[in-house]
DNA sequence: GAACGCATGTAAGGGGTTACATGATTTG
DNA sequence: CAAATCATGTAACCCCTTACATGCGTTC
C-alpha cells in the first residue's frame, strides 16, 4: 500500500468509480498514469479493500465499477492522521530559468507566454468548475460542510483556480520585467550572446 | 541526458559548485537526493559536459569542484528552446482531503494547522533570501537584468514566496470554514462518525 | 479519415527513494 | 551527548513513464 493507493480508497470513499474516471479525477493532485491505476486497482481488490462490479458495455470490453469496502474504510480512516510527507513539485521551465541568461532574450519571452496560456486555459476551465459545484451543494440543502463528500473537492478546486491566478499573475510580473529590459538595452543582446566570463 | 541533468547544467552555468551545493540548490525546483546527483554528475563529466577540481579538505574526503565546459554551454542553450513539459505535482495532502469527511473534523484542523505551520516557516526563510538577493544585486550595479546570472535566482525566490504565501491563505480560508462548521453543529460529529450510504 | 474520448490491460526501462557506509565539526 | 551539517559514494527496490495492444463512437 502506496500512497497512490491510499488517494484511490480516498476518492472511492466519495462513491463507485471506474478506473478510468479515477485517474481523471486524481489528475490536479496526483499525476498517474491508467497504467500505474489498473494494476493497483487489481491488487487492492485481491486485499479486500475494494470491490468491483463488471458491467457489460455494448460492443466494448467490460467496464469494472469499483468501491470501497468497510476493511477499505478502515485502512483510510488509519491513513489520514498518520504523518504527512511534504508536497512534490517539479517544474522543467524552472530548470531552465537558472539557465536562460545565458540564451536569447526572447526565448525567456515565449517560456513565460506559453505557461501563461496554459494557466488562463487552466483558469476558465476551473471557473466553470467551481460555478458547478457551488450549485450542486446549493441544491444538495446545507452549505459547505465537512460531513459532505463534496467538501473536499471544493476546498481542493479553491486551491487549484488560487494557484492558477497565482501562476499567471507571476508570469505577467516577469514579462513586465523582461520588456523593461528589452527596450532600455535592444543591442546589449548581441553583446552577451556568445560570451562567459 | 535526462531533465535533471540539464538542471545541473544550468545550476552550473551560474558558476562552478560541489555535488552538494547542486543539491541544496536545486531543491526548492526539482527534488532530488545526493544519491541520484552524484551518479549523474559522474556520468556528465565523463561526457565532457563538466569538469571538476579536487579540493583536498583536512580530514575529509576530497571535494569535487564541479564547473561547466563549452560543450556543457553548447547543450545548454540547445534545451532552453526544446517544448517544455508541464510541472509535476503530489501532495499527499491534497489526496487526504478526499476521504477527510469520514474522519474525526479535528484531524482536519490537524492537517491543515500542520501545513500553515511549514509555509509559516518557509516564508519566513523566503524574505531573508530576498533580502539579501536584493543587496546582492544593488552592489553588482544595474538593476535585475536578465544577463545576470542572478535573474533566474530572483524571480524564482519571488515565485516561491507567493507560493507561500497562496498556501498560508488557503490554509487559513479553510480552517475559517473548519471553525464555522465546529461551532454550528459541535454534536453532529458523532452523528457522522461510522456511518456511510 | 485522422484524432480524440472511453475503456482496459501488460511490459520494459528510466527515475527517484531509502538504506548502507564513513567521518569530522558544530550546534542545541 | 545527541543531532544536524558538510561531503562523497553504492546498491536495492519501488514508483512512474512510455510504448505496445485492442476497439468502438464521435467530432473536426
Amino acid at each position: 500500500m502506496n500512497t497512490l493507493s491510499y488517494g484511490l480508497l480516498a476518492l472511492l470513499s466519495q462513491g463507485p468509480c471506474t478506473g478510468y474516471e479515477l485517474m481523471l479525477q486524481i489528475q490536479p493532485v496526483w499525476q498517474a498514469k491508467h497504467s500505474q491505476i489498473y494494476p493497483l486497482l487489481a491488487k487492492m481488490e485481491q486485499n479486500g479493500l475494494v470491490q468491483f462490479v463488471a458491467v457489460p458495455q455494448k460492443e466494448k470490453p467490460d467496464k469494472k465499477v469499483y468501491s470501497i469496502t468497510e476493511s477499505g474504510i478502515a485502512a483510510l480512516r488509519q491513513w489520514i492522521p498518520e504523518p504527512t510527507s511534504e508536497p512534490v513539485k517539479r517544474d522543467e521551465l524552472l530548470l531552465k530559468l537558472y539557465g536562460v541568461w545565458l540564451a536569447d532574450p526572447e526565448k525567456a519571452v515565449q517560456l513565460f507566454e506559453e505557461r501563461l496560456q496554459t494557466f488562463t486555459k487552466r483558469s476558465v476551465k476551473l471557473k466553470a468548475f467551481l460555478e458547478t459545484l457551488h450549485k450542486q451543494m446549493e441544491e444538495e440543502g446545507g452549505t459547505r460542510s465537512l460531513s459532505s463528500p463534496s467538501f473536499g473537492r471544493y476546498i481542493l478546486l479553491k486551491r487549484a483556480l488560487d494557484n492558477a491566478r497565482m501562476e499567471m499573475e507571476w508570469c505577467e510580473w516577469a514579462l513586465q520585467l523582461l520588456r523593461e529590459q528589452g527596450s532600455l538595452d535592444s543591442d546589449s543582446v548581441q553583446g552577451n550572446l556568445g560570451k562567459r566570463s
